[in-house]
DNA sequence: ATTATCTATAGATCTATAGATAATGC
DNA sequence: ATTATCTATAGATCTATAGATAATGC
């Protein structure tokens, strides 16, 4: 396990002090500048936010940040690939799990919301930059790939959608994903709704477009605390 | 009417000639500028392309834009304010046309499906640029506020929500909204699928969030079908 | 000795303006 | 005379690197 040694709970740190001296933010400077980069990239936009920005928000100087980053990219694709790995792991957990395949799409969509609205910053509407489409990118690609065949998985193993064809499947997997990912869009306009309502309205609004019957969604939505439980 | 008076078809044009010549686009310069930067915007980002670029590609050279266009900002502006028109055109026909609400939001669904997806670039991906929440789109930002309106009022009227409350109707016009505009996604990841029968498939995901039953969708694409026709 | 920072800067942009110029229009 | 373009450029960035420095660790 990685240790940052240079840190302290005194506030005595190996290297040369910094410049400007602040109240200690209890984050490890790569973390400060994690940080940094989730509010100035989100807000400003990440082409708009220079490495300068970033750094000084951070309480360093511009080139301090080159000791713990590569680079912008850098910043983002760790960033990204931050945002979908709990994603990730859960989809995973739940595709490993017994009980009815519409409650654990429930269940992910339900905590996919809440990944993607509970942060402090609307890091989903990162994934729409064009920098992303690059190789840089390719690991975050990778997994946001896998989580949305996950959900294809879910899908086709849904009771509700045994009548469809495959390609159906394929055409409601697409919008089920879109859904849980436009909330980004929606989030954007109305940061301030109590997530965890809306999290599991999300959950019923993907469960009917998987094809369930407004009957079922009562059971569904009792099945999936269940699993949240167990 | 304006007329692009420098414009001919002969290639006679006033005004001192550009320095590398090209094959006649067809456009007008101003056109031309518009064609460049969606392409531009779409492709690399909006911060990522200089006014260079824009012009460049547009077959003048960097300074010449701002005999056309004040700056950047403008170009986006007015390429996000020609992406929601048709939308918001077609929306307030709706709400002023008779028929079933259903049909009615069916139809305003796929039609900006159609609009989102149709067009040679993914125009839609420019909303969520950050540059976009400030003071210069504003117009654009009360186009789209009264298109979701639109669907706010439809889906008050549509009879699979007569059950619903106040509260429960809003939520769900935040999502059938969030579902349109979501395909911006989808349709990043797969921008050759077929338009038509995509716009129709979601244009019915859009119907089930509003709480359509399934067995009443055929009937409310039927009315839909005849609604485009009248 | 190691580390985290600093200062300074080269080189590469990019934007917006000033002012010149080469067409057509009258 | 009017127009659409051009060339040139000032001034403001921004990124990444080189090399110095001020702490702690041993």
């Amino acid at each position: 396990m990685w240790h940052d040694r240079a840190m302290s709970t005194t506030g005595r740190r190996v290297g040369r002090p910094r410049a400007e001296r602040r109240p200690d933010s209890g984050l490890s400077a790569r973390e400060e500048l994690l940080a940094a980069a989730a509010e100035l990239f989100t807000v400003q936009g990440y082409a708009a936010t220079s490495t300068r920005a970033v750094a000084e928000r951070s309480g360093m100087r511009q080139a301090s940040m080159y000791h713990y980053f590569g680079g912008k990219e850098d910043l983002l694709a760790v960033l990204l690939e931050g945002t979908v790995r709990p994603s990730l792991d859960l989809a995973r957990g739940l595709l490993a799990a017994e009980g009815s395949a519409e409650a654990r799409l429930w269940q992910l969509c339900r905590s996919d919301v809440v990944l993607l609205c509970g942060g402090p910053h609307n890091l989903g509407a990162l994934y729409l930059l064009p920098e992303v489409r690059t190789e840089r990118f390719a690991g975050f690609a990778r997994m946001r790939r896998e989580l949305k065949e996950a959900y294809g998985r879910l899908l086709a193993d849904a009771a509700c959608c045994t009548a469809l064809d495959a390609g159906e499947v394929a055409v409601r997997t697409d919008l089920v994903f879109g859904l849980i990912e436009g909330v980004i869009l929606i989030h954007r306009s109305d940061p301030d709704r109590p997530v965890e309502a809306f999290a599991a309205a999300t959950a019923d609004a993907a469960l009917r477009v998987a094809g369930a019957r407004e009957e079922d969604l009562a059971e569904v939505r009792a099945r999936a605390a269940k699993l949240a439980q167990g």
